[in-house]
DNA sequence: TATTATATACAAACATGAATGTATGTAAAC
DNA sequence: GTTTACATACATTCATGTTTGTATATAATA
């Protein structure tokens, strides 16, 4: 077989990508070669320069397909200004993030890839930029919604919604980081609903 | 010059782990190789290979002279049982770290490279292990720090000291992680203390 | 103490493998 | 007929590990 339709084409690619993720997982990005990559896929490297520049590229096309959606779902969750309790909502907003990565295994294998199998060096120093925004994004998200809690009297103590915010967020971000490295579930990722009702209930009246 | 007094050539292997730290920082663990170390210690890669295995070898005499002993300092900090308020002792214990991290480059450029610079994969795999190791440790001083906190009546609400310790570990991860990507220093490294202090006045009755 | 032998601390050269990128070939889709 | 979607072959670079050479520090010996 040769020259693919284009729904096969794009099914090509789309294996490239995956099998990327896969190779990535089990040897880091600097020590995966194209070779593996293309192997991975059951093509040829010939198949993975049709689709791809190099390396870089397809690292990036992995992210793109995971990573931005998950932020994308956090900020979406937490906007809503419906007439829940606002910590609750935050709360949801934490543990939804949690339950996607559980239960989604292309997401939680690409959230490993990117915190503990690639460097962050050159082409690959903007996706770090770009997390440290996204994060502040976020945690202006956080501080809205603690605002709403405090005009509701939700509200434990007499703590900025701005502290309470930027202290959810590194408790977050820990969380995250934690939950990756164990890989075996036995210190975090069993308990990460648990920690984050522990988290939100420091704050509630 | 060639063979050199017992002296000399401990100079020179040190030389060339603060070489291999510059070369890391800048390239990435991955993309450093043992010509770049040793054209920044000024020797040859027959020095390298004299005094170190390979590059993996290198990473490891690094990590172990910055890494640990800034364990051990929480360790202790953590460990007395002064009469002081015990929960301004986890403050100081995490400042104190914020601080040693602030004035001591190359703690601080190692750090760097462990959390953004190198990918944990076959062995370098043992040293997240390590780190979640001592994370539990320091989160156990924590909790026995609380405990004090606690029957000496200083906490507000009535959460449990092991709830408080793990918040506080994983706040704490989460600011180590995000003090180390903010290499410019405008969103958390001007604001580490103020953040650490927020998060124990959240504890305080 | 002077001489000799040996181990040390490297430098320099070499040999090898591996990864990359490119160029070319090709059969089927359009 | 032309472009597409690859496979195959090739050229080059580059990092690694090893081997060899060598001047000197240091220990042994006489």
């Amino acid at each position: 077989m040769v020259r693919k339709t284009k729904l096969d084409a794009e099914l090509t690619r789309q294996s490239i990508i995956d099998a990327a993720r896969e190779v990535f997982l089990a040897r880091g990005v600097s020590r995966s070669t194209l070779e593996h990559i293309a192997a991975q896929a059951e093509v040829t490297r010939g198949a993975v320069y049709w689709h791809f520049k190099n390396k870089t590229e397809i690292f990036h096309a992995l992210r793109d397909q995971v990573f931005l959606p998950l932020i994308d779902r956090m900020d979406d969750t937490l906007a809503v200004d419906n007439n829940d309790d606002s910590l609750t909502q935050i709360e949801h907003s934490l543990c939804d993030t949690v339950h996607e990565l559980n239960k989604n295994i292309k997401m939680r294998q690409t959230y490993e890839i990117m915190m503990t199998k690639c460097e962050y060096i050159d082409e690959f120093a903007t996706v770090l930029q770009q997390i440290l925004n996204n994060c502040s994004s976020i945690t202006d998200k956080f501080e809205l919604a603690y605002e709403r809690a405090k005009s509701k009297n939700l509200l434990a103590g007499s703590h900025s919604p701005h502290a309470l915010a930027l202290d959810t967020h590194l408790f977050f971000s820990g969380l995250l980081h934690m939950w990756v490295k164990d890989t075996d579930g036995s210190k975090f990722r069993f308990q990460a609903t648990e920690l984050i009702k522990a988290h939100i209930n420091l704050r509630r009246k």
